[in-house]
DNA sequence: AGTTGTTTGACTATTTTTGACTAATAGTAA
DNA sequence: TTACTATTAGTCAAAAATAGTCAAACAACT
């Protein structure tokens, strides 16, 4: 079943670089129960796999999912988190930013931005928890920098 | 029914700055119940996303939405940062965020960054206090912005 | 038998829609 | 002025319409 409605939805965004469904309605049309659609969604398409997914809720809700561009500097970004690990003080975090920049990967703007994520005077102040929370920050930063959305109109109200 | 209703107001914004209606009237022309317009204005005109809403009860009453004008890149941040105030959530952060991209001030990436850095997952799950941090750290970011350009990398002379 | 991946459904969370009730303003009559 | 009425818009909470989570049951392989 998974392997069914996954390939329904590869063979629309084959054509489409995104596709917005009901859950409900492509779960009727599979015959299967609504989470089933989360459970493909959540092993299928995956960021690492190249998809993003949003979602809206209540009234006129929809499942999204959008093909992305994994970009050149993957390895490097992919590199970059995992030396940063599950924690990271503000010091070595702040060398993770710079080297970034050194290397192209990221503007000035974009590094500055970063910094001052990384300063501890946002944090709780107790060094273990804002390692940790540092950590978290900076590698979805740097995990979101992996990938490009298509060509997306700006300013269209549709 | 809402996005429908945003959409209708957001093409008439598109040629005018401002907008006047009768609730009554629009929501006749929409087949929904006048509280309806509320809800559309309650959550997708907001100060946040650069709106000003004005009304007035009795005779003669109107609903008038008026876009918000800023000078320039300085003037728009520095207008972002007063509406930020000390304390916002989650949700109206990301309006502003929003609202810098559409308007042109960040770069797509900025935004993402900027997003990852608003999530309330991030934060110590005190709503008071993660308000206070989020708009802490949202307004150093805004105030860091002022004094460069974007899209400048370090190998970049331009 | 144990491990891994799938299916199911009860429960939760979020967003929108609806309508009853409230508040404000203008016009008019006293 | 004051009081009353008509005509607007605002608020709030319940109901409806979605999607998300999680763990138990099931299945398919070692």
């Amino acid at each position: 079943m998974t392997d069914i409605i996954e390939a329904y939805l590869k063979k629309v965004l084959h054509q489409q670089e995104q596709v917005e469904i009901r859950r409900s309605e492509i779960a009727q049309l599979f015959d299967c129960v609504p989470s089933q659609i989360n459970y493909v969604i959540n092993t299928r398409f995956t960021i690492q796999k190249g998809y993003l997914v949003e979602s809206k809720r209540g009234g006129g809700g929809y499942i999204r999912i959008i093909k992305v561009q994994v970009l050149d500097e993957m390895d490097m970004l992919n590199t970059m988190i995992e030396i940063i690990g599950e924690s990271i003080n503000e010091k070595d975090a702040r060398s993770v930013v710079h080297k970034l920049y050194e290397d192209d990967i990221i503007t000035k703007r974009e590094a500055k931005l970063m910094l001052v994520a990384m300063d501890k005077s946002l944090y709780t102040g107790e060094r273990l928890i804002d390692n940790r929370l540092r950590s978290n920050l900076l590698r979805t930063m740097l995990a979101n920098l992996k990938y490009e959305e298509p060509n997306k109109r700006k300013a269209d109200n549709s």
